[in-house]
DNA sequence: GCCCGGCTCCCCCGCACGGGGGAGACGATC
DNA sequence: GATCGTCTCCCCCGTGCGGGGGAGCCGGGC
């Protein structure tokens, strides 16, 4: 079920905007192994493309003019015999039409602004024959307003916390993983101070020690996997 | 935000096969950990069991008389305070029902023909508040092997790590702000047993401190936020 | 002028944590 | 029967961590 060897992965995209298609492709074809096969503007021209360029994956707006992403997906399912992967993107979080479009039979879906590196990985995770949702797409589309989103919990503790700059400082890189003395060397202070600042942070936090405060900075939001 | 040492967890049992039922009070009851504490038949019954029982954990069907499962969860969510995580249970693979189940705001769902470690699995996993993507469930639904998600070389250290299965609910547990002490209650074990998973755990993984551990368990995908 | 908050650094102190050992019980595998 | 891995628990030991203090410096606001 998995091809190693099968490279390049080969994509087509279709979205009604070019920009969002040449940003897909520019992000895309950064990748070795990864190749844009081609493009449609709306879904009507997907069909015939499939066929015409066989891609591994269609990564298709679910919102288009003429045939929607949704209809697309039933289409090309209903219609290619050894039809393509296909990923859904969106702009909108919570948009009811990604529901519809896995029930279509849609492989995997994306948000528009997911980093780079999630797009290149959902690319390469339908390609491989995994069809899984994924949890930082779902997470997006739980998600709320502003800056911080995630664990509502979490976002109030660290929107009460009102930590300082310096304290946001220490926190970021004790979520990646440093120690005191490690983030003293890497703030050029002594590991006095980040101890005062990690001690501070935690108060205000209402973490008990450096790991629930990372926990807090990762269900927050206010750092973010990948 | 941090969910320390709730012992037994409590659930709720929504079906109206009350053979299903019996056999999934057989199969959790089983566990030490683990307290059926009420039974209904049908969705409709659901909320003033919920407000009465307030269990931890609701494992519901979606197929019931009266009040189905999707409009019990969104009843739930939307009226009962601190509401408790939905399980879902259907029969089918690739039932549409699960995908307006999780729209609507269900933690998890399960096929009832899951073996009983995976049943029991899944109602630890959601009330520690696993994500609902990525456990066995999801695998035994699109019936392909499972894979992390995320940040890759986070990805390659657990899947390198072979966890074991306590090993991962150790990491599961670490990744909630426990403290060994608060671990080694929680599993009815020593501390010095979980010390002795938790160094054997951040060496497979590579990670000095239970912070980098926790750190790696994000990135991957291994627990998610939210 | 004064005061306050943030950043810096220092002390002492207790303890949870993690490393390095070892060992018995159990089940699966050979 | 012997072997292996897992889970369980034990020892010692060093140290990074976090709590509780205090203090000097600086900038902005009253």
């Amino acid at each position: 079920m998995i091809y190693a060897g099968r490279m390049p992965v080969t994509v087509l995209l279709v979205d009604d905007e070019p920009l969002v298609r040449a940003g897909l492709r520019a992000v895309l074809e950064a990748q070795p192994d990864i190749e844009v096969v081609g493009e449609a503007a709306d879904g009507a021209a997907v069909i015939p493309l499939v066929r015409q360029l066989r891609p591994d994956v269609v990564a298709m707006d679910v919102r288009m003019p003429l045939l929607d992403g949704i209809e697309a997906t039933r289409a090309v399912l209903r219609t290619v015999a050894d039809p393509p992967k296909i990923v859904v993107i969106t702009t909108f979080e919570n948009d009811e039409y990604v529901y519809e479009a896995l029930r279509a039979g849609a492989d995997g879906f994306l948000l528009k602004r997911a980093r780079p590196a999630e797009i290149v990985h959902a690319v390469r995770l339908v390609a491989e024959g995994e069809s899984l949702l994924f949890p930082a797409a779902v997470r997006e589309l739980a998600g709320a307003h502003g800056r911080l989103r995630g664990n509502p919990d979490a976002v109030a503790a660290l929107e009460r916390a009102a930590l300082t700059g310096r304290e946001e400082e220490v926190l970021r890189l004790m979520a990646r993983g440093l120690s005191n003395a490690e983030i003293a060397a890497r703030l050029v202070v002594g590991t006095e101070t980040v101890k005062s600042h990690v001690s501070s942070l935690l108060a205000k936090l209402g973490a008990r020690d450096r790991t629930q405060a990372v926990i807090t900075a990762y269900e927050s939001g206010f750092v973010a996997p990948g």
